[in-house]
RNA sequence: GCUCCCAUCGUCUAGUCUGGUCUAGGACACCGCCUUUUCACGGCGGUAACAGGGGUUCGAAUCCCCUUGGGAGUACCA
């Protein structure tokens, strides 16, 4: 049988970092193993599930580069991909369980629910331990009391008994026979709840392995039940670590970006997230750090899951969006950092070599489009700095000299049309300075620095001033 | 409270299953040196970890137990 795993997030709110990493295992590990990847909303939770949030979700998952082959808008012969769309199935086996009496009508309200939960929390026992007050009602009364319409759930009738499964991360996991009692699964709503509905769900569309972040462990014990009470086989399971902030707790949105789309408008690289996303609990065989996704594929297996959580450091992921910019070719390294620039930045009206040349060597000093900018100031700033180290420079009395020759020999270039101050220029202005002025040293390259630049340091000036435009070098020449 | 999970440098981790080759390796960050007119890049190097205690064993980061610490769950959220 072939792997089928899917991808099963809820519509309230955007993707989520951790979202997109346990998205990334799954589809790594269908591709790994010729098997396919599924999505599927869980929009059972009607007052938080918005439609927008699940357009969004899908955009984003795209832009990470994880394509299913099963889910909404993109069919299947499993669906239904929305479960707000499967309610009648969800309906029909619920019933069925009842009529099985494997599940029964509770008829507590909110107001007796919340003191029996009190009554069990104040003699210190689990709060479901007294939820069950209607497990035992003769069936034909609770069936005339549904039928008089009266406000129900439906709760499984949990058979109170150890469970063990082997965990395909953590290994074998035991849940004591206590541990949820009889949980609701058919809200009053008509609608099911999450451990129903993904158990029928992932029955139902053949799901073969079932990998999601370890906040559902312990949910697996009721959803294990719930096979058994259908007779269906269930899937693997595989439970990956968390991914945690800087205090250790969950990732949540007070941990700053958080979501997915946060990361594409900051121009970081999709390739470059999802590789790092992807060390975050999972180690490559050879220790390798910087790859694209195609590259591990094959490599790929829960053999190699971490066990305990992951803290998630942006700091790191800079320099793997650095790695993989230093990566793409000089026209893809063009498309991705022109973009992030502002539209009226000069950059713009250089030439397409030009602007090949400056990000080919501008790339080597940045992790991020946004340290770019402050890097292009070195060619198109006209206001000097005023820096400790420009002040000294500037006192320096052969700067004043260096200055009064270069503005002339600059003027002069000018005026022959020159666009840019050519690398040949630039030495010979360089010789002149140290021949005929007799300068040399730090007097000579930090007063040439500052007297074309404006600065008293910066990348190296053989590659600054030929890239220079002359209307800038004239600016700030006072020319 | 109860249940479950987890525990190697500040962080992500390799090594743990199949004890010895681990005076614990790599990466991020940090520091230093070299190169460089300067900064950066690069190269080289450095600081830094097996939570604690008991076992088992000739030998334990690796196996067992306890303690401690951290996390998750305990909903008509997912």
């Amino acid at each position: 049988m072939s792997v089928r795993v899917r991808f099963a997030p809820s519509p309230t709110g955007l993707l989520h970092i951790g979202g997109a990493r346990t998205a990334l295992y799954c589809h790594l590990f269908a591709k790994a193993n010729g098997g396919s990847f599924i999505l599927r909303i869980e929009d059972t939770d009607l007052e938080r599930s918005k439609r927008e949030y699940e357009e969004a979700m899908v955009e984003d998952l795209k832009w990470c580069g994880l394509e299913w082959h099963e889910g909404p808008g993109k069919g299947g012969d499993f669906g239904p991909y929305r479960q707000s769309e499967r309610t009648e199935i969800y309906k029909g086996l619920a019933e069925q369980l009842v009529s099985e009496g494997k599940a029964y009508p509770c008829f507590l309200t909110n107001d007796e629910l919340e003191e029996l939960t009190e009554k069990a929390k104040s003699e210190n026992k689990a709060p479901h331990i007294y939820h069950d007050k209607y497990r035992d009602l003769d069936p034909a009364e609770a069936q005339k009391r549904v039928a008089a319409g009266e406000t129900h759930v439906i709760r499984f009738k949990n058979p109170n008994k150890k469970v063990t499964f082997t965990d395909l991360v953590r290994g074998e996991v035991t849940f004591p026979e206590d541990m949820v009692g009889d949980f609701v699964i058919m809200r009053s709503n008509g609608m099911p709840v999450y451990n129903f509905c993904c158990v029928i769900d992932d029955w139902k569309m053949e799901m073969t392995h079932v990998m999601r972040a370890e906040e559902h462990l312990n949910n697996t014990v009721r959803q294990l039940l719930i096979y058994e009470a259908f007779g269906a086989k269930a899937p693997e399971f595989a439970h990956c670590s968390l991914l945690v902030g800087e205090d250790r707790q969950k990732l949540s949105k007070r941990h700053g970006a958080t979501s997915v789309v946060q990361y594409k408008d900051q121009h970081f690289l999709p390739q470059a997230l999802m590789n790092y996303l992807c060390l975050l609990g999972w180690s490559h065989p050879e220790e390798k750090d910087i790859w694209d996704l195609d590259e591990i594929v094959s490599l790929f297996d829960l053999t190699r899951f971490s066990k305990s959580p992951a803290l998630y450091d942006i700091e790191k992921l800079k320099h793997f969006n650095g790695e993989h910019m230093r990566r793409l070719s000089t026209k893809d390294l063009v498309s991705y950092l022109k973009p992030t620039l502002s539209e009226n930045h000069p950059f713009h009206s250089q030439s397409e070599q030009w602007q090949e040349t400056c990000l080919e060597f501008f790339k080597e000093k940045i992790n991020t489009p946004q340290e770019l900018p402050e890097h292009l100031d070195v060619l198109f700033s006209t206001t000097p700095s005023e820096s400790e180290e420009s002040k000294e420079v500037a006192s320096w009395e052969t700067t004043p000299q260096i200055k009064e020759y270069v503005t002339s020999e600059v003027k002069r270039l000018a005026d022959e049309g020159a666009e840019f101050v050519s690398v040949e220029a630039f030495n010979e202005m360089t010789n002149h300075c140290k021949k005929e002025l007799k300068i040399k040293g730090k007097f000579l390259f930090k007063g040439l620095r500052l007297a074309l630049t404006g600065m008293a340091e910066g990348p190296d000036l053989k590659v600054v001033i030929p890239l220079t435009p002359m209307a800038v070098m004239k600016s700030r020449l006072a020319l």
